[in-house]
DNA sequence: CTAGGGTTAG
């Protein structure tokens, strides 16, 4: 075994010379050799003959030892080869720093890193440095990256546009917008490339500010005589666009793609998906999703959670068949796309078949967020006391918690059933999460239930503790411009033909059978065409910004045009029934899509104010 | 000489 080994590896003849590598000495064969090893026996081999050969202690030898365990992710063997160095140099040390960041371990990079302080007898350098600050950016230790950025600061090293860029990367994945832009503007003197305009716009797009993000790229595009945007910029782009639901900012970044022969790059591929997914077109998201060749986990659930958005449960739950039959194993994500698909097609049985027979079936345990989205799919078609149910029994941290409750809460504000929304209200006012959206469901509930005193008194309440809530809107895209319609303005001024043409569309839709949703659920703003009979409610009509950005839209828009509506609004199953009738009477494509609310809670604390 | 930064699905 040992000599096959040896012959297949090191010294087999090659076609031009019989033995290309003797002439070597033995420290440069090793050299060479290492640098090139993708293979576990040979390095382990050639650690060996490190040994033999008595190169143990030469450092530099070593360090391409090291380098190559953490090619090979044995980073625990490179670990175990660095703590037995005599005299580690700084390419060492970053080495294992790095080793453990490329292993998923950033905690354990950050303590070699506090060794490395604490030893003292080696200082650290640029790349060091950069190494750091990408565990920080992983564990997203804001804390801990100040203090380090300190040190870079004290350490006399000269402005470097990898370390700098790195440090953007960090403030961004903190959500310390400010400090990011800080920095990248502190780099004007060290040059900025591509990666360090990447990760500034990344930084806005994480962080829902993505109107900053793409007015960022314009200036990269402007400013930069040499640098195209490669694939990182644009997926990055691309998925700013996304959250703002612009699809010609979309497309102008798919035209850069294809301009730029990236089409053929996964990341990209599935950012595009996701883009047309989000803005609406649901045929795009399919195109590019079966151009795609090479498939993954990854797009396979982009296009899930696309088909599952869009209404199309069945296919959604198809796909998935489809994927498992291809052996690509699904993880959490995929059975969040699952669940949402049911939940949102009305297949609630079949959803909850899916959660309790994942974890045997797919090795994916539920987690709360999973549970989540069975509690919003029993809510949404009218199991609320089995979604309490479930519920209650589900363990929670306060952000987990908040999305958890805030389902219910919405359960109950759909079905008028106002212990439940009390109940998750209260829930919500106690973690300290969402409070103001708390309040102002509680004081809804309240006024459902004729309850006018007590909501009266909620919302005094809320402006004395200074609880101001983000508004609901919502909004439609018309060529180069968008136009916002926020809950309870009506101040546009063709509001008086706005309303004549709703008032009259509601009339066809009655006639053409349509109900509507239930008086009570009018107060969740989420409900489309409605039966306006008590002047006392007239009022609240006017929250239903989508039916504004609707007739807006079926007034200005050319004929034939396509319909876009975003909305952050939750929507229940009878809007987009609702929805459905409207593109018959009006013979247009409509398409609604509620903007991803997740999104806005991805990396902590940001708020969905900042869409606009 | 050997080591470093940015991207996609909820």
């Amino acid at each position: 075994m040992k000599k096959r080994l040896i012959q297949n590896v090191s010294l087999a003849p090659a076609a031009t010379s019989p033995f290309p590598l003797l002439h070597l000495k033995p420290k440069a064969f090793l050299l060479h050799k290492l640098s090139e090893s993708t293979n576990p026996i040979l390095t382990n081999l050639l650690h060996t003959l490190t040994l033999k050969l008595g190169f143990a202690s030469d450092t530099f030898t070593v360090n391409h030892l090291l380098i190559s365990y953490v090619k090979l992710r044995e980073v625990d063997t490179a670990r175990k080869v660095f703590g037995e160095m005599r005299e580690p140099n700084v390419v060492s040390w970053t080495s294992v720093i790095s080793g453990f960041n490329d292993m998923g371990q950033p905690q354990t990079a950050l303590s070699m890193f506090q060794e490395m302080h604490e030893d003292r007898s080696v200082p650290p350098n640029e790349y060091t440095f950069a190494s750091v600050f990408k565990a920080c950016s992983a564990l997203a230790e804001s804390r801990i990256g100040k203090c380090i950025h300190a040190r870079l600061e004290i350490s006399g090293l000269r402005s470097n546009t990898v370390v700098s860029s790195s440090l953007v990367d960090m403030y961004g994945k903190c959500n310390d917008v400010e400090t990011a832009r800080r920095v990248f503007d502190s780099m004007i003197g060290c040059g900025r490339n591509v990666v360090s305009w990447t990760s500034m716009i990344t930084t806005y797009a994480q962080n829902a500010r993505g109107h900053e993000a793409i007015e960022l790229f314009r200036s990269f595009n402007a400013v930069s005589t040499s640098d195209r945007p490669n694939q990182f910029m644009l997926a990055s782009v691309i998925s700013a666009s996304s959250s703002l639901g612009r699809l010609q900012w979309g497309k102008v970044a798919h035209g850069l793609v294809t301009r730029g022969g990236y089409e053929s790059n996964n990341v990209v591929a599935t950012s595009l998906l996701d883009m047309y997914s989000k803005c609406g077109s649901l045929s795009c998201a399919e195109k590019i999703f079966l151009n795609i060749r090479c498939h993954t986990v990854i797009t396979y659930t982009s296009m899930i959670m696309a088909k599952a958005k869009h209404g199309f449960g069945e296919a959604a739950v198809k796909l998935f068949d489809e994927m498992v039959g291809k052996r690509i194993k699904p993880n959490y994500v995929t059975l969040l796309g699952v669940l949402h698909a049911c939940s949102h097609s009305g297949l609630v049985n079949e959803g909850l078949e899916f959660l309790n027979s994942m974890a045997e079936k797919h090795g994916v345990i539920p987690d709360p967020r999973h549970y989540t989205c069975v509690v919003d799919m029993l809510g949404r078609s009218g199991r609320v006391d089995e979604a309490y149910d479930l519920a209650k029994t589900i363990e929670v941290g306060a952000e987990q918690g908040a999305l958890l409750w805030g389902a219910l809460l919405s359960a109950g504000r759909l079905h008028g059933r106002i212990e439940i929304v009390s109940e998750a209200s209260k829930r919500l006012i106690q973690s300290d999460q969402q409070v103001t959206s708390a309040y102002i469901a509680l004081s809804n509930a309240y006024a459902v239930a004729g309850g006018w005193e007590d909501s009266e008194s909620l919302r005094l309440e809320m402006k004395r503790s200074g609880n101001v809530k983000e508004r609901a809107c919502s909004w439609i895209e018309s060529k180069e411009s968008v136009y916002v319609f926020h809950a309870g303005d009506l101040s546009c001024d063709e509001s008086g033909e706005i309303e004549r043409f709703l008032k009259d569309m509601e009339k066809q839709m009655k006639e053409r059978g349509h109900r509507g949703s239930s008086s009570s659920s009018m107060i969740t703003s989420s409900s489309v065409f409605i039966d306006v009979d008590e002047e006392a409610k007239e009022e609240m009509v006017n929250l239903h910004c989508e039916r504004l950005a609707l007739a807006y839209g079926l007034l200005h828009l050319p004929a034939g045009s396509t319909i876009r509506i975003m909305n952050n609004l939750r929507m229940c199953r009878d809007c987009h029934e609702a929805f459905k009738v409207i593109s018959e009477i009006v013979q247009r494509e409509i398409v609604v899509r509620d903007v991803n609310r997740f999104h806005c809670f991805k990396n902590g604390s940001c708020t969905c104010r900042d869409f606009w």
